[in-house]
RNA sequence: GCCGCGGUGGUGGAAUCGGUAGACACGAAGGACUUAAAAUCCUUUGGCCAGUGAUGGCUGUGCGGGUUCAAGUCCCGCCCGCGGUACCA
């Protein structure tokens, strides 16, 4: 009986759908598990094959930890706020609600296509008035929150008034809009004046994590740098904990120290320098106290406030100009230019251990932001001071013994100090602490830690996002009453800012709460997806985000997978949310997710065919691949991407090729053996006779035609064939390119694997049928286990191979569960042939029954390679040199050295290869 | 520049604790079946050398060293590729 994969796929789609078989309870006895997926952002081109890449491997171990007998929680939902669709909604009038809920039918149907065990009742949708409400509710806590130092976390804001109204007599002396601006300091979600990166062209502010070199993540517009009132999240408190967080997680190393490198603390000090002529001082921040005595000027960035404090009235005019240059200077022309500009500003500081006059220069290689944006620069010892240095012509002193400061600084942190006061002979770390504590004591400054870890930026001059449950009152925001919420997103007549420059909101009628005026700006994408992960515990919850019974029984997400390109982005904002959350007890754990698996991306493969543009060229002739470095084409042919769909294994389907579009209908052929022959048929061509296509990896793209959709894959070779082809490709985190070439080999496999269901007996299986089952039994829970999905296919073909024509229900039952996380429904139509006629979703996974294992491995020991591996006693207390001696001497000798204590050794024959002390 | 990851046949990739490198699949070549093709099945397939043959020998995991009875795997020094980040003092 043919292998209908259609069929068995469509029944048992329908048949878990009619038992609601992954319907997943709060209320269980079991243990639970929570498995997510990054929701994806539903865009109008539908899932491409390399999005279910991660779907697959969670839910393979999905299936596989509900087989161990775990309540498995394993949601799906929708990041359905954002750009695309709003841009879209602009250029077409349509309302991005209608494009989104279009986009979610499809991905919905399409992720079902594929047979995942998603629990759907518990779908969620960013832009779902139910869902935003905990959104804007979470906002409204940080709004009404505080970090408080010295607890190291967030608390009510009420307890800071409280304690304001006990010990500060200042306090109750201030106005009403007085007291909201000092606490605008303090709340963790505030308004403030920031430098933000501002993209004209998408009309909006950007966070850190959507600007790459200059450009916006999305669209790759030029950012400009400019001063607006926006909302923030104070992430920047939270820096600390975060980076420490760190080490409690299971995550890759390399996405930890993406992390890492992001927040990026510095241990270093802070010192204040006097200027001449001035009483205050102002303050820097510097890693090499060691190198104060090598200190030549000082450098401010062109925003930091101490700029007007220090300029003189002679400098005063070159100054400004120097200043409305960098104001105009966008982020991607600074980082282009990197040539050193500066101005003098007329004053000088005093270095408080030579107490020689230094000049103070304003320049923007010094980051506003980062420190106090104040530098003491050692030009001798820091490659961006000595650059300045040598082109404003400043003294360069070099500190540590044999640094040649002719060419170029000294950076390395090693060397022992010279023309440094008391501390010359000491060598660098030994410096840096000694002149940390000389600060320390005599009060010039002191140790401090800074972050490069910024706080977000919060507000989106756009429509298509949660509104803020902000009013405005006397020019001061105050937040909506809890009772409020949802604050619904309002209609507007135009998509677009209005006349006079107001975010879309703008365009609202009646924006207003009890005659007020709304905030107009609407959250950023982060927002929606931080806290999702806990609205799947719960989302039919109306009270709370979730119930605390609940959290307490999922508590968090125990395995996430998702790409690397959230690392700096929503992998961050949502463990701040989520450490926020916790702190103020609305949720148990305060670190989200506790394992997560980056899959790699799949590229595509594009064809190309190659257009003669030689003499006598017509623009209709096609010349095979492998002909094109012959002397009669090389550089006389056009590479031109043809669509991946009409080409398999590289070689063209010339007649679809043909119909594909107008301008190839009179397509002609130069075929691999040379020849031009017109009626050449595409399949069944011999080798020589067919035309083949180049190809070339790049990102999966309509343009280059080489997107390859599920559906047709599905539709061609069946879900199942999918899933096992997808996992097959290589290691889940390693990127790679879609490539059809292997799809048939697993096909095929699918095919020979149904078939040893065609009349299953209840004979007893031999020896060596029952070897090859647990062999696979060990080998599959270890893949799975350890995320190595892709060498479980080829034990699969193998033991396959080795049971042959075996039909014996003892084989076949277990075999079935082994292959169902990976194929379900070929494992559901299997397991029903075997006599059951629903399938157990709880059926044990064979390998948790231990004894089960135990008695197998000892009835038939694993092979090794063919040669059988011996388990010998060793006493415990043996020396290297009689495990040498061991080594030397054969099996026999071994057997006499056998002692108490068990330990492994294995052996081929005629030699020792591995002995485990 | 800095940080992280990787480099294995014609191709994708195996090798899980340092233990017979190249599993499995694709592709290719040859064969069976067939009027023919598709499908299916069987054989061969890292390179070089010897042999009619079974087989044997040498070589081989980016390059150069080292540790070890044993190295794709560990250590040191390079080269190349990919990803992240970038005036962060």
């Amino acid at each position: 009986m043919d292998y209908n994969f259609q069929e068995i796929e469509q029944k048992w789609q329908a048949e878990w759908e009619k038992q609601g078989a992954y319907h997943v309870s709060n209320q269980s006895d079991k243990k639970p598990f929570y498995v997510l997926d990054m929701f994806p952002y539903p865009s109008g081109a539908g899932l491409h094959v390399g999005h279910p890449l991660g779907y697959i491997a969670s839910d393979i171990y999905s299936r596989y930890k509900r087989l161990c007998g775990f309540n498995v929680l394993h949601p799906m939902g929708f990041d359905s706020y954002g750009l695309p669709a709003e841009q879209y909604a602009i250029q077409t009038g349509q309302h991005p609600e209608k494009t989104t809920m279009q986009n979610i039918a499809r991905y919905v149907e399409q992720l079902k296509k594929i047979g995942f065990c998603y629990d759907w009742d518990r779908e969620v949708k960013t832009c779902d008035p139910s869902f935003y409400k905990w959104t804007q509710w979470a906002f409204r806590l940080m709004f009404n929150s505080y970090y408080d130092t010295k607890l190291q976390k967030a608390r009510p804001i009420s307890e800071l008034i409280a304690q304001w109204e006990a010990n500060d007599p200042t306090w109750k002396s201030l106005s009403e809009k007085e007291q909201q601006e000092r606490l605008m300091n303090y709340r963790i979600a505030y308004l403030s004046d920031t430098k933000v990166n501002w993209c004209p062209k998408l009309g909006t502010v950007l966070a850190n994590d959507e600007v790459s070199e200059g450009l916006s993540v999305r669209g790759g517009y030029p950012v400009e740098q400019r001063v607006m009132r926006q909302w923030s999240l104070r992430v920047s408190a939270y820096a600390g904990r975060l980076l420490e967080g760190l080490d409690r997680i299971d995550w890759t190393d390399s996405l930890k120290d993406t992390q890492r490198n992001w927040i990026g603390r510095s241990e270093g000090a802070e010192m204040q320098f006097q200027i001449k002529g001035q009483d205050t001082p102002f303050t820097i921040f510097t890693t090499r106290a060691d190198t104060v005595f090598g200190v030549t000027f000082m450098v401010l960035a062109p925003e930091s406030e101490y700029v007007s404090r220090v300029v003189t009235d002679a400098q005063r005019a070159e100054v400004e100009t120097y200043l409305d240059r960098c104001k105009h200077r966008t982020e991607r022309e600074r980082i282009a230019d990197r040539k050193v500009t500066g101005v003098f500003t007329g004053s000088y500081a005093i270095n408080p251990l030579t107490n020689s006059e230094i000049p103070i220069y304003i320049s923007d290689y010094v980051l506003s932001g980062y420190g106090t944006g104040a530098i003491m620069a050692v030009p001798a010892h820091d490659s961006r001071d000595y650059a300045f240095a040598k082109h404003f012509n400043l003294p360069i002193i070099p500190l540590i013994e044999g640094a040649d400061v002719s060419e170029e600084s000294f950076d390395a942190k090693e060397g022992k100090m010279i023309n440094s006061g008391f501390l010359n002979g000491l060598e660098v770390k030994e410096a840096i602490a000694k002149m940390k504590e000389y600060i320390t004591n005599t009060g010039i400054g002191r140790v401090k830690v800074n972050y490069r870890l910024r706080d977000a930026i919060f507000s989106r001059q756009r429509y298509w996002g949660e509104p803020f449950p902000v009013y405005y009152k006397d020019g001061m925001p105050y937040v909506l009453p809890e009772d409020q919420l949802p604050l619904t997103l309002p209609e507007v007549s135009d998509f677009k800012p209005t006349e006079d420059g107001q975010p879309p909101l703008g365009n609202a009628k009646d924006w207003t709460y009890e005659g007020y005026p709304l905030e107009l700006c609407t959250m950023p994408g982060f927002a929606g997806s931080s806290a999702y992960y806990l609205r799947y515990m719960d989302n039919h919850n109306d009270k709370a985000l979730v119930d605390k019974e609940v959290n307490k029984y999922w508590r968090q997400v125990n395995l996430y997978i998702g790409g690397t390109e959230h690392a700096t982005g929503h992998l961050i904002y949502s463990r701040f949310w989520n450490k926020f959350l916790y702190d103020l007890g609305y949720i148990c754990e305060d670190e989200p997710f506790q394992k997560l698996i980056n899959q790699g991306m799949i590229q595509g493969r594009s064809n190309f065919v190659y257009r003669y543009i030689g003499e006598g060229a017509t623009g209709n002739l096609y010349v095979s691949y492998n002909l094109i470095d012959n002397p009669e084409y090389k550089d006389k042919v056009q590479p031109i991407h043809v669509n991946v769909n009409i080409v398999k294994n590289d070689i063209l389907n010339i007649q679809a090729f043909r119909d594909w579009m107008p301008e190839y209908k009179h397509a002609e052929f130069v075929y691999a053996d040379g020849t031009t022959d017109q009626d050449n048929p595409y399949l069944g061509a011999p080798a020589e006779k067919q035309y083949i296509c180049g190809w070339a990896i790049e990102k999966m793209s309509k343009s280059m035609f080489n997107v390859v959709n599920p559906d047709d894959v599905v539709a061609q070779y069946g879900a199942d064939t999918l899933r096992l082809y997808e996992m097959f490709l290589g290691p889940l985190e390693m990127s790679k390119p879609w490539d059809t070439n292997g799809i048939d080999g697993v096909h095929r496999f699918l095919r020979k694997f149904w078939n040893m269901y065609e009349n299953v007996s209840n004979d007893e299986p031999t020896a060596d049928e029952l070897k090859s089952l647990h062999k696979l039994i060990k080998k599959i829970t270890w893949d799975i286990e350890n995320f190595s999905f892709n060498t479980s296919i080829p034990a699969f073909m193998i033991a396959a191979n080795e049971l042959g024509k075996c039909n014996k229900r003892a084989i076949l039952e277990p075999l079935a569960i082994l292959i169902a996380p990976y194929a379900p429904h070929i494992a559901e139509e299997a397991w029903h042939r075997c006599g059951n006629t629903t399938f157990v979703i709880d059926a044990a996974w064979p390998v948790c029954n231990e004894a089960y294992l135990e008695e197998a491995t000892i009835k038939y020991p694993i092979q090794f390679m063919g040669k059988v591996k011996f388990t010998l006693d060793i006493a415990k207390d043996a020396t290297k040199e009689e495990i040498e001696k061991i080594v030397m001497n054969d099996e026999q000798t071994l057997k006499q050295l056998a002692g108490n204590t068990p330990k492994r050794v294995i052996v081929v024959p005629g030699r020792i290869v591995n002995i485990v002390v």
